[in-house]
RNA sequence: GGCCCGUUCGUCUAGGGGUUAGGACAGGAGAUUUUCAUUCUUCAAACAGGGGUUCGAUUCCCCUACGGGCUACCA
């Protein structure tokens, strides 16, 4: 048991985007595996074709991409366990749910939908299990050869597996314990459709055992299945190789309850998707991540602490601290609520702490969807590396940047008309002169200038020290005013002053 | 309704039979920064309730309350 190697799987349905709380159940999975020098598999769970969506599975790998968190098995990269799409092993699972009704495990049956649906209204609590299963058309409550006859003539059934009667069914969760149901209260799974496909509660034990996955970790969602499940793997004989299991908590609404969806990002104005997801049919844009502007680090970071914590007061992981550090076991077993709050600190703390090489191609892509070129390589590294520490989403980069590729198009001139005075247009007149005559631009050296140029004038420092800062940006923000002018350069700077004091000194508009 | 899971500051959490119950985000106050942000200091803020067990429970057990999940030929 102990020396088999670790092999966990991630298996997404392909019916859209990718919530948060899904990458988060990648990253454990992922993480539990690297840390034990095992596989972590991507498998594809498309056993429900009326659900499946054009371009979803694209957009997982994608995510998975963007993510760092890579499998080495996968529809695309292939594997020893191919095919890793449930609809390719289609005709697979057809014979194991054959074998469990010949067991006794499991049975036809024949029920429509449209006469379920009428007991599941008109019985207070049926369900299709114990209680009802002899009143309902199935191989269990029809004669042999009437159930012979309806297979005969290729009437649509389903497989149903058969909960057996006063059984408890319990295992050993390795983030809640011992866990435990009574087989009679659970109803009888469909486990293999009409049109032949599995469902889940069949193909994920089928390939679980197939692809020798031996950690399952899964949303808390799945827990009341989970007697399903393992009374599936006891049934088929496999029950020594049954993964461990973990069920994840779940990822709550930052306000009110229950469970973090899409819609609920959009009521309060932030991302539940990992990337930007385009829905063709209803043509509805639902906003990513990766976006609005987060580093995949501080994403994997943020998500890894939500539920997670080392046991110190450490909350900043790289990747590899958290293979190093992870532990199923200290995972929590209570929702969180998502914060997005923390989670744009996160972000910030990313950006700070990224080297600005790093940051380089990122920030490009943020000035170029505003339209500005950035072709000066070196002159961008200063930029980045002077701005940086304030900026919480990549986008900030342009609002706090910004000016450094453009001239100001307004100025805050609230800011400094009501004061101007002829001495000030002076003052500037004379620290223009001033600057041509400066050979090289060093920021300590000319601010001492600028205030002694202040006092020569009989100006206080502060009152021409705000107009020349937003003679340069525009507006009250950015870093030191001189560390702006020693990266703008001579010429651009007196370019502003000039193109700035027109406005600032023009009479008020009548 | 039934079944299952959960419950420490507003939020994410640490801790665990004897603690000033710790940290982070957000919030308040202040310092620095002649902008803004960063940074720093500082304040406020929690063991759901009731029973046990115990010399002593926030910690262990039970009950209650509350919250959540599931209850499809969806995953």
């Amino acid at each position: 048991m102990t020396d088999k190697k670790v092999r966990v799987r991630f298996a997404p349905s392909p019916t859209g985007g990718l919530h948060l709380g899904g990458v988060r159940t990648v990253l454990f999975n992922y993480l539990y595996a690297k840390k034990h020098g095992g596989d972590f598999v991507l498998r594809i769970e498309d056993t429900d074709q009326t659900r499946y969506v054009e371009g979803a599975e694209e957009y997982i790998l994608d995510c998975l991409k963007w993510c760092g968190l890579h499998p080495d098995e996968s529809p695309v990269a292939g594997g020893p366990y191919a095919p890793y799409r449930q609809s390719e092993r289609k005709p697979l699972y057809r014979e194991y749910a054959e074998r469990l009704v010949m067991e006794g495990h499991a049975y036809y049956a024949f029920d429509t939908a449209e006469e379920l649906d009428k007991n599941r209204k008109e019985i207070p609590n049926f369900q299709y299990g114990l209680a009802y299963r002899h009143t309902l058309r199935n191989s269990l409550s029809l004669p042999q050869h009437e159930v012979d006859a309806l297979l005969d003539a290729g009437t649509p059934h389903v497989i149903r597996i058969k909960m057996p009667e006063g059984e408890t069914v319990s295992f050993n969760d390795m983030i809640r314990g011992y866990v435990s149901f009574e087989t009679g209260l659970v109803d009888d799974k469909v486990l293999l459709k009409a049109d032949g496909m599995p469902t889940y509660h069949l193909a994920v034990v089928v390939d679980d055992y197939l692809m020798k996955i031996t950690h399952a970790f899964r949303g808390e969602e799945w827990l009341p299945s989970a007697p399903v499940h393992l009374l599936l793997w006891e049934y088929l004989g496999w029950k020594a190789d049954m993964p461990q299991w973990a069920h994840l908590p779940l990822i709550l609404k930052p306000d009110g309850h229950g469970k973090l969806s899409k819609r609920d990002g959009a009521r309060l104005g932030f991302p539940v998707y990992a990337m930007n997801w385009f829905d063709a049919k209803t043509g509805e844009l639902t906003p990513g991540f990766r976006e609005l502007g987060f580093l995949p680090e501080a994403f994997l970071n943020l998500l890894a602490t939500l539920g997670w914590n080392d046991g110190t007061e450490q909350e900043i992981f790289t990747l590899d601290e958290l293979i190093e550090k992870f532990s199923i076991e200290r995972v929590n077993k209570s929702g969180a609520k998502f914060d997005f709050e923390k989670a744009k600190w996160f972000n910030a703390e990313w950006i700070k702490r990224s080297e600005v090489e790093s940051l380089k191609s990122d920030v490009i892509k943020v000035f170029a969807d505003k339209g500005v070129n950035v072709n000066d390589d070196e002159y961008l590294a200063k930029v980045i590396g002077l701005i940086k520490d304030r900026c919480v989403l990549m986008p900030d980069f342009y609002q706090q940047a910004g000016f450094f590729f453009e001239q100001p198009r307004e100025y805050d001139l609230n800011a400094v008309k009501p004061k101007w005075t002829d001495a000030k247009t002076a003052f500037y007149h004379a620290f223009i002169a001033l600057l041509n005559n400066e050979a090289v631009i060093e920021a300590h050296d000319l601010e001492a200038k600028f205030k002694a140029l202040a006092e020569e004038k009989g100006l206080k420092v502060g009152d021409v020290m705000l107009p020349f800062r937003i003679m340069l940006v525009g507006g009250k923000f950015g870093p030191h005013v001189f560390d702006i002018v020693a990266l703008l350069g001579k010429e651009e700077t007196i370019s502003r002053i000039e193109k700035a004091l027109v406005e600032f000194a023009a009479p008020p508009a009548p």
